[in-house]
RNA sequence: GUGCCCGUAGCUCAAUCGGUAGAGCGCCUGACUGUGGAUCAGGAGGUCGUGGGUUCAAUCCCCAUCGGGCACCCCA
């Protein structure tokens, strides 16, 4: 026989551990409902354009896609973009704030690793229609208690705030195209220690003798009549622009954006710099807040996005976060290009990545929402919070627990009869099917650390009893159905600490 | 997307410097039909991840592929 393997990046979740999951995500949408937050579920399947403008270059090259029936379909590669999507389509009715959540598995063709998988669960929430500062701090404390819920101890969070960088880079007069540029190279600067100017150069500079035609042609032409021009020319030499993914108007824009790049070069070298001032900052908020506010003041940038920042870190203080365990990190970027305020990441003990969240102000617009509506949400990776240790204490119902076995065929009917009532109790009671003798129940018993072997024999259908074996202890007693309860409930404890001991 | 490491029974691992494989644990059965969580005996389970190449002969050497892991990149 050959096996079939299961598909690479793809993982199978045995029992011990699926039960941790669905453990820890009813409590983190329990605590997300007790704040208001209503689950909504929505189809993993959508059509490809949602995803082709807003998520960013690094992200759409993850989309599991494909055609099927003529359509253009993709998984989803995360939830943001379909809430909106279904907000869009059917809640633009309804009183804002809109609070959501949601949890359901996400595609992404990646490089699998220790906790991450091409296919993985995000739960999170989008809070539509709440504007910054006091939502971004509902949303960030809401992250940070739904962790501690689902019971992981050690964390810490990263905040950024890409509206800080856009309005920067706004004052230095740059295209949208150049401004996106900058923003997704933001991270990159921080970590290769690059300077930000020297890269854009070398990426957005080109050879004037490499060109087809002198750049100066377009100069004192929109950017409308200047695709117009490039189109009619590439067709007049004869050059098809037609395959590829992009389509021809994407080519030419980007050679637009390139011939013109000069033009830029000073204004964006004067960004860049200031960028790479701003991205090294990083620190506990009091380190990090006036390194940032002296740089803004020496070089006389005035921004709100700052006094909003300032005004997110104390509202989180009333939240009950601890500042301790907040850094502060300008250079923090994130690959979804939607993002437009504050940012935020949060790592386990070992720097793995939990969770990741931000504001997207301009999403709903983008998705064709009758009016522009703020917004910000998260979203967890819930492998990797079980990874993190979430939900290992939850072993609570393993003391509930109960085998019952038969001693012969006439008595299986009544032990099924006792078994009923057992769980009907609260315990959760197996019955052996196999037939097995006492002996091999105890050991069956045993070996899958069941804490109580319940026997039924000829005199136990007689009385009316059941005979209750505590394996931890090897105690053993003939009970009726009335002691039984108490009983548990007060050796519930001491039968936990021996089993523990035994082992 | 880049660079590496790994792949023998359900699990943990041996062996064969190229001659088609073993142990421990686990599983099943019996000794043993109301109490050996023990012990003993027996059994099942591998086309050595898959496909191709080299060879008289490949689990071993070569290539590809699939799967696992690590460091980048990126993210959850």
């Amino acid at each position: 026989m050959t096996t079939v393997e299961a598909v690479r990046g793809m993982r199978d979740l045995m029992p011990p551990e699926q039960e941790r999951k669905l453990v820890i995500q009813a409590k983190c949408l329990a605590l997300l409902a007790q704040n208001g937050y209503a689950p909504l579920d929505l189809p993993l399947l959508e059509y490809r354009d949602l995803y082709l403008r807003k998520l960013g270059e690094e992200l759409v090259g993850k989309v599991y896609e494909f055609t099927f029936e003529g359509r253009n379909l993709a998984l989803r590669p995360e939830w943001t973009a379909s809430v909106l999507r279904a907000y869009v389509a059917q809640l633009q009715d309804q009183p804002l704030p809109l609070r959501l959540s949601y949890c359901g598995p996400v595609f992404r063709y990646e490089r699998p690793q220790r906790s991450t998988y091409r296919q993985f669960t995000q739960l999170g929430v989008e809070l539509i229609g709440g504007p910054a500062p006091r939502a971004d701090a509902e949303v960030i404390s809401l992250a940070c208690a739904g962790l501690e819920a689902m019971g992981v101890k050690d964390y810490s969070l990263t905040v950024g705030h890409l509206g800080l960088m856009r309005q920067i880079i706004a004052q230095a007069g740059l295209t949208e195209r150049t401004r996106g540029l900058l923003v997704r190279s933001l991270e990159r600067m921080r970590t290769q220690k690059v300077r930000m100017g020297d890269l854009l150069q070398a990426q957005m500079q080109m050879d004037p003798s490499e060109l087809p035609f002198e750049p100066d042609l377009l100069r004192g032409l929109d950017d409308a009549q200047a695709t117009t021009m490039l189109l009619r020319l590439a067709q007049e030499i004869g050059v098809n622009l037609s395959y590829g993914t992009r389509s021809p108007e994407a080519i030419v824009d980007r050679l637009l954006r390139k011939l013109r790049a000069t033009d830029q070069t000073v204004a964006l070298t004067k960004a860049a710099e200031l960028l790479t001032e701003l991205s090294q900052i990083q620190g506990l908020p009091r380190e990090a807040l006036p390194q940032v506010t002296t740089l803004l003041q020496d070089l006389g940038v005035e921004t709100p996005a700052l006094r909003e920042f300032e005004a997110l870190l104390d509202l989180l203080t009333a939240h009950g976060v601890s500042e301790e365990r907040i850094v502060v990190d300008f250079g923090l970027a994130r690959g979804l290009h939607y993002y437009t305020g504050m940012i935020f990441e949060i790592y386990d003990s070992h720097a793995m990545q939990l969770c990741g969240g931000g504001r997207y102000d301009d999403l709903i617009t983008a998705l064709g929402g009758r009016k522009a509506t703020p917004a910000v949400g998260f979203a967890y990776g819930l492998e990797r919070v079980l990874a993190a240790g979430a939900g290992e204490e939850e072993t609570a119902g393993r003391s509930k627990e109960v085998a019952v076995a038969a001693v012969t065929e006439a008595d299986y009917p009544y032990a099924v009869e006792v078994a009923k009532w057992l769980r009907g109790e609260g315990f959760r009671v197996t019955c052996d099917v196999r037939g097995r003798n006492v002996a091999g129940n105890i050991r069956d018993a045993v070996k899958r650390d069941i804490p109580y072997l319940v026997v039924i024999g000829e005199a136990e259908v007689a009385n009316r009893t059941l005979v209750w074996r505590n394996l931890a202890t090897r105690e053993e007693q003939s009970l009726g159905f009335h002691d039984v309860v108490a009983l548990a409930t007060v050796s519930k404890l001491q039968s936990e600490t021996a089993l523990k001991d035994n082992h």
